[in-house]
DNA sequence: ATCACCTATACATACGTATTCAGAAGGGAC
DNA sequence: GTCCCTTCTGAATACGTATGTATAGGTGAT
């Protein structure tokens, strides 16, 4: 292995010592401005570059964050779920803005991940980023704050007090997508997706679509709600489940974009058009507008998701306290609520 | 922040000097069971992981390999590619299998991305992916050989002697999906791509359509060929100017699967249905098999292409001299085609 | 019993940076 | 001209690991 240029290198070309190089590097106010150009014209010379290991080691920290995301199904090769793929390059790029790296890694929810980054020092802090049980993980959750590793999670903001999260405007958004459906005229909104405080996320769309409901004097039915996974089987069997209950429908609010698209397979198997039945979704994935008809769906602005992501986690391992963050939602309109 | 539990605190736990406790740790074949079974128990008891900043600085190198993403869309806030996003699990699962970390970074082709990793010891290798001009980054790959820095390239194999790539068999995989529609009784069949040689991808599914074509006895026809890159709109585009140009078609090959999704849509606007027209693409991405009706298409399996990538770059920088390596493609045939 | 030899461990050191502390050079006030 | 103070730079050192070299303890042969 070819080594590069040590500060010890640069500081000869520029006929200082190692010490000031590093101050000159780091913007240290006690090094004079002719010595900083001439050490930045020497770094440049030989295309110097900080030793990120020397560096990490003698800061104590690394700079670089790491994203865990929490797949159980991947082992059978399955997709991560698309919203966190979307939340991917914002978030590599808003890291690289702010000077950190990126480090991503993908958990099994049983393995022993709460001890593994911090611990072997690769990354300052750690992003959680997962669907799935919530309860399951709460006790690992616990353990990383006795340890003082900075963390910020994506979820539900409201449902419980450990960590910080930032999360989407859920119940707004689930407000947002039923006000929509009863102003094209639907009275009978289905519900696929689940009110198990084990997704806090879900429930809180339920608890918008229940708001909404009620704010046009309808009360919830639950025999319009079916219990379903995010997934396009879930979604399709949802809507079957449905179709054999034999509650009548015009409309689905689904709590997310794959179960929506199971959802309108499923129709348009037996011949149900839509937006016939009118049909909303939650993410704003890529397919969502590549399916026909595009889906009418709750939109989440990765960009702004992964920016407040990465700028809450950097508070914290900066010595701050940041509050929870709940981001607004936005209904995308398309042709599959008519 | 709070410091974890270093080498020498092992060492004083399970009464043996620091070096010991590298050594056990690393598996070196001259330190005894007993002492071994001693070490372990005691880095077990005090949660010890080594530090991988002093590691890495002592060992000259990272365990990390960096992916850097072209994508010169990225800053309106496009999706990545969805098909290096299905590569992202995949790697990271098969890096960490091989004791890697990985490093995301995402790059403008302008920027001074060979530079930047191996010079500051973030990573032991580079793997590059990105559709974009091959010509444009030449030059810049040829710099990081002359650095010896190692890195594997996504993209065609027999175009260039420049690094080693992994790539999909395009040819085959122009072949099979042209072969397919021929069997299908379609013989005219349109071409949705470029045969631009700065996307030699492209370029290789086009020779693998002409030579399908000439085993059927038919000789390719430029006016079925239309020039256009990989997204929804150029794909809708493509299928417009097709219309203009009054050819007569009764099939089409995408050589992208969103291509082929906008120039479905394109054909359903204009009450032309699928698979009235048949419709093939190329990469099997997920919305693929949400699409109305689901695409047929040329898979490429995510998780074959990301181990033989890791494997590659891995391979190089221990120092072997890793081959060239095309993936098979698989035919995957839904409703689009009839 | 002496020596050679092998095994298992300890000692010393290097990796490249950032920081504390001390000191040199220069300027102003008396 | 002396003294002090400010501004800048250099010397020394610590971070935690891995490894080359030295050494202790044991075994077997002569």
């Amino acid at each position: 292995m070819q080594r590069g240029p040590t500060s010890f290198d640069i500081a000869a070309l520029a006929g200082v010592s190692q010490p000031t190089v590093s101050r000159a590097l780091s913007g240290s106010p006690s090094v004079s401005e002719a010595t900083r150009a001439r050490v930045l014209a020497a770094a440049e010379e030989l295309h110097y570059k900080v030793n990120k290991n020397a560096s990490g080691l003698r800061r104590q920290q690394s700079r670089t964050l790491a994203v865990l995301f929490f797949d159980e199904e991947l082992p059978e090769g399955a997709e991560l779920n698309p919203l966190y793929l979307s939340l991917l390059g914002p978030m590599v790029k808003h890291c690289a803005e702010c000077g950190y790296d990126l480090l991503i890694s993908i958990q099994q929810l049983s393995s022993d991940w709460h001890v593994d980054y911090e611990d072997s020092r690769k990354a300052d802090g750690i992003i959680l980023l997962g669907y799935g049980d919530y309860i399951e993980y709460l006790p690992k959750l616990e353990k990383l704050i006795a340890r003082g590793t900075h963390f910020v999670r994506w979820g539900s903001g409201d449902e419980s007090q450990i960590g910080t999260t930032v999360s989407s405007d859920n119940d707004q958004g689930g407000f947002d997508a039923t006000s929509h459906l009863l102003s094209k005229g639907r009275r009978k909104i289905a519900f696929i997706g689940s009110a198990d405080p084990g997704c806090p996320e879900f429930l809180e769309r339920w608890r918008g679509y229940c708001r909404a409901l009620r704010a046009a004097r309808i009360e919830p039915d639950d025999s319009l709600r079916v219990d379903s996974g995010p997934s396009e089987r879930e979604g399709r069997e949802a809507l079957e489940k449905l179709l054999e209950r034999g509650t009548e429908f015009d409309a689905i609010f689904a709590v997310s974009d794959v179960a929506a698209i199971g959802a309108m397979h499923a129709l348009q198997a037996i011949g149900r058009g839509v937006p016939e039945v009118a049909v909303v979704g939650f993410d704003d994935i890529p397919a969502a507008s590549l399916s026909s008809p595009p889906l009418t769906t709750v939109a989440q602005d990765p960009r702004q998701a992964a920016e407040a992501l990465i700028d809450t986690l950097i508070m914290a391992i900066e010595g701050g306290s940041p509050p929870n963050r709940v981001l607004p939602v936005k209904l995308t309109v398309r042709q599959s609520s008519g």
